[in-house]
DNA sequence: AAGTGGTCTAGACCACTCT
DNA sequence: GAGTGGTCTAGACCACTTG
């Protein structure tokens, strides 16, 4: 059926062989050969399809796992990673008995507008692009526990703004892949501590000033570029968190 | 010289022999056969002993290397790593312009008692076992920074209760590792967030009831004893911490 | 039974480090 | 040059999943 790509790995000198590989395999996921949650070819095929023996096959595949683009299952496949879909935000928090809870999602504002030039450095576009800010605000148990400020770059998410906010659901990146296509592969948080201003101290419920958690976010799809940046406000008292260090 | 020893591994049954192999290396290291610092013997030699081929060895290595037990050096050879030596605890908080410094250290006290229900639990100690407790304060460029209380079991550091405090230098691990023979290869913080009472604020210098972040760290040895239980206060608005995540 | 990934082997050759 | 770990190969066999 599908013509076999044969394309030989020449690695770079100074790179090694299941690298270079690596990387070609990552290429034709990006490109969306394989779209997520389908499975690539098995591996005797993908060895012989890229000249190389299977050992170092497995070894540039066990390289991608590691990196969270894709999944192995022992005797069903080699599946793309439909990438990050919880409720991640979530770890790092212990509100009252609400653990496994997904929380209600309630948006409060949305407005496409030129970035600020936080939002453009972190998106890593020009100052003064488009995008699309949205304020959500997210409910445990009926108590709204965390204040949220998106940014979205804009012509990739265009279609944002032509469906009502009711209709997004709780689960944003499963949101975003299903109607812009773009997966969520991996996120980078920062956590600081500060004090709410009266404004976030209303929608949250919380006297003024008081103690927050603010976690700085930014998400990159399966090609690495930044495709949200997100500040999240609670807090500080509800904030719990553990790190092993080696 | 020493007698090869040929300890052929039999894994267990669902137990693959690469698994079985680094559990028994491990219990080698452990046993102090190769002290911290020292080399292991040559892989080849290592999978002569064992009764295994390279790669399975190579892949027992990895294993042990990954956990941190010991580091590979490209045309040098394997090494039991040293355990944690540095000042981790620096990685949560940014103190202005200070960043490579390692903190002074000044013991504020040190006393030899009975733990406490909760630093018998975090040790895993009986109740009511003798430890040692110290209060430690730590400064940055002058300025009292940390404030830490540590508890250590005490057979084990009974050699602490002999040498005067301002002798211990600023590392404790690497202290603990020189003096009582105590390697600490890993260790698990807890972050949380509070306020200062009134002793904790006049030692750290702070407006009494001043936002503070909390980190209870249990540390573990090679073997995976817990050897140590420590709390470290600090300013909130000193904390900034990144997480990646996959 | 057929197809997948997981384990293990035996051996060749390369790259780095020290003397 | 001698010794170390790093890469790569070719092939055998095992364990898991599905029809």
């Amino acid at each position: 059926m599908s013509q076999p790509q044969l394309t030989v790995i020449q690695p770079e000198p100074g790179q090694n062989r299941y690298g270079a590989l690596a990387a070609a395999l990552r290429e034709r996921v990006v490109a969306g050969e394989w779209p997520p949650g389908t499975a690539l070819p098995a591996e005797t095929r993908l060895a012989a399809e890229h000249g190389v023996a299977l050992g170092t096959l497995r070894r540039a595949l066990e390289l991608l796992s590691d990196q969270g683009l894709i999944e192995r299952r022992h005797g069903k496949g080699t599946f793309v990673r439909g990438g990050l879909t919880g409720a991640p935000m979530l770890r790092f928090f212990r509100f009252d008995d609400r653990q496994g809870e997904v929380p209600l999602s309630r948006i409060l504002a949305r407005q496409a507008m030129a970035a600020s030039s936080e939002a453009a450095r972190r998106l890593g576009v020009g100052r003064g692009e488009q995008a699309l800010r949205l304020q959500r605000l997210r409910l445990l148990g009926g108590q709204p526990r965390l204040l949220e400020e998106i940014w979205l770059p804009l012509p990739l998410f265009a279609p944002l703004l032509d469906i009502p906010p009711a209709e997004w659901g709780d689960l944003l990146y499963s949101f975003l892949a299903a109607r812009c296509g773009v997966v969520v592969a991996r996120a980078v948080d920062e956590i600081e501590f500060g004090n709410l201003d009266a404004t976030q101290a209303r929608a949250l419920e919380l006297p003024a000033a008081h103690p927050c958690v603010k976690v700085t976010r930014q998400a990159y799809d399966l090609a690495g570029r930044c495709v949200e940046f997100r500040m999240t406000w609670a807090d500080a008292f509800a904030f719990h968190y553990t790190v092993s260090i080696t």
